[in-house]
DNA sequence: TGGTTGACGGTGG
DNA sequence: TCCACCGCCAACC
């Protein structure tokens, strides 16, 4: 990232490759994605591309705030909830279980789906 | 070019 | 444990 004029779309791109690219079952932080985007301090910026992405094959629900907190979900925080659950993400209460699914880099390639 | 806007994060009360 | 405040960053206007 050596300043290689990196064009606003590229973080936002990045972001988006990231996101799309976390297992089902598991989930990441706006600041674990901010990393892994290549911006560690962006987790702010992070969500702020989220809230606008709606593609289908963006699993925005399970990117989360900090500490398990859903976070925000396009006005329905119930319903990004269910979607985690419904993906065996483990919830305590309304805070998921960070330590058991959260992932801070992304997983490899592996050809088997 | 400059100011505002948040699906955030961490600290302190 | 919950709320308020401040700091950070890229996207938008």
């Amino acid at each position: 990232v050596t300043t290689s004029r990196e064009q606003p779309r590229d973080f936002k791109a990045r972001v988006l490759a990231v996101v799309r690219r976390i297992p089902r079952g598991r989930v990441a932080t706006y600041g674990d994605v901010a990393e892994m985007a290549g911006h560690p301090r962006a987790a702010r910026a992070v969500g702020n591309i989220m809230r606008g992405c709606g593609l289908p094959d963006v699993p925005c629900h399970r990117v989360i705030a900090a500490g398990g907190r859903l976070g925000g979900y396009g006005g329905n925080e119930v319903i990004k909830r269910g979607l985690l659950v419904a993906e065996g993400v483990p919830l305590s209460g309304s805070r998921v279980n960070l330590r058991s699914c959260r992932i801070t880099r992304l997983p490899k390639a592996h050809k088997r789906r």
